[in-house]
DNA sequence: ATACTGAATATTTACTTTACAATTCAGGAT
DNA sequence: ATCCTGAATTGTAAAGTAAATATTCAGTAT
């Protein structure tokens, strides 16, 4: 199967691309293979030289939406003259924008995405890793700063991913606006980080 | 439709349990009226002069299932001697168990209970709406006692629904175990109530 | 040999038919 | 009159079939 070579790489390009659009137009399902050798104007056998299936062109489109996530949360890390404080809430409401944007811009995608859920669980594990790390950090920056103190950062990010990142998996049905999804957001966080007790 | 007098009401003890125990054995689904009429000894026709269909009796089971659960809440709102932040926890826990005891324990019946979440999400909603409430009672509590210094208990107590309560409902596929549930759970109260900032 | 395709095969999906179960109702027993 | 049932009706899900689609492969063109 070809993929290394250059043409190779620009023609995964143009089928990838070609998919996307099929898959936000019609969803996954209701795209055919046909449909999107079509649109790249080749015959469908000849897909299958560059990817192992469909299934396989969903893979990389997720793959690559991902990591376009992963940048937006990595930006955010990078924002100079932020307290921790104010780091880790934009760092939450940064997430809550990413997966607000799957779920209402790319409307018809939302089928293909509880499909890999359902198929490839490992994709959100790992995607959850890299975000528990990135938390992490914040945590460490916040101690360096004496701004917190905070023994296990490993296990305290863990925690704070469940309180505010994970929830987000529950709003199956009717996802409520994002804007009260992002006031609910900050306020755990504004509650974790100074906590109930009196100063 | 006979609900009110005495032996009604008793009938409609015995139609519940036995379907609640076929429910359990055989799932919602897979149980039939005829089934259910046999195990209480009359005619399929008959249960109807009780309850108006199947989803019926469900619902009945449900709410009293629910109402155990809100029991055993409350008695965590009434345990002597505990902090605020004490009983926070144990009612944040207590409601894992009770959760958890659904899914586990009553193994088949967790398809009921997703049936009722879709057909029915008022009683979720219900459900939620008693379990905040109880929350912000134990807020307030804290306040009275010098322990917490919280403005807006209500809110609070929606924030800490989401940061604890909510994401239960993603466990969808493989539920973690108890055990590590509860460690999590912990985790998170701890956070929220001694924050992250140094004391 | 390499890059591709058309046609063949294997899977999935959509549809139609059938069987079963829920619910209703006319009437029989007490 | 009240309580209940058997049979009729309606609705729903399972089974089977037809059609469409994904995937493979033998073979053609360069």
């Amino acid at each position: 199967m070809e993929t290394t070579n250059d043409t190779a790489v620009k023609t995964r390009q143009r089928i990838m691309d070609a998919a996307m659009k099929l898959f936000e137009h019609y969803g996954f399902n209701k795209t055919t293979m046909n449909e999107i050798a079509e649109a790249v104007d080749m015959s469908p056998a000849n897909i299958y030289r560059f990817y192992k299936g469909k299934e396989d062109i969903l893979f990389e489109i997720a793959n690559s939406i991902i990591a376009q996530m992963h940048v937006a949360l990595c930006e955010v890390l990078k924002l100079p003259g932020l307290t921790a404080s104010e780091r880790l809430e934009k760092l939450v409401l940064q997430n809550l924008r990413n997966m607000d944007m799957i779920c209402s811009c790319h409307a018809k995608l939302d089928e293909a995405v509880q499909y890999l859920k359902a198929k490839r669980p490992d994709l959100v594990e790992k995607d959850n890793e890299i975000k528990r790390t990135m938390v992490m950090e914040v945590l460490k920056e916040g101690n360096l700063r004496g701004e917190f103190s905070i023994m296990d950062t490993a296990e305290t990010a863990g925690y704070i991913m469940n309180a505010t990142f994970l929830c987000q998996c529950q709003w199956g049905h009717e996802p409520p606006p994002l804007e009260q999804l992002e006031n609910t957001a900050t306020g755990i966080v504004t509650l974790i980080v100074n906590g109930l007790g009196k100063r």
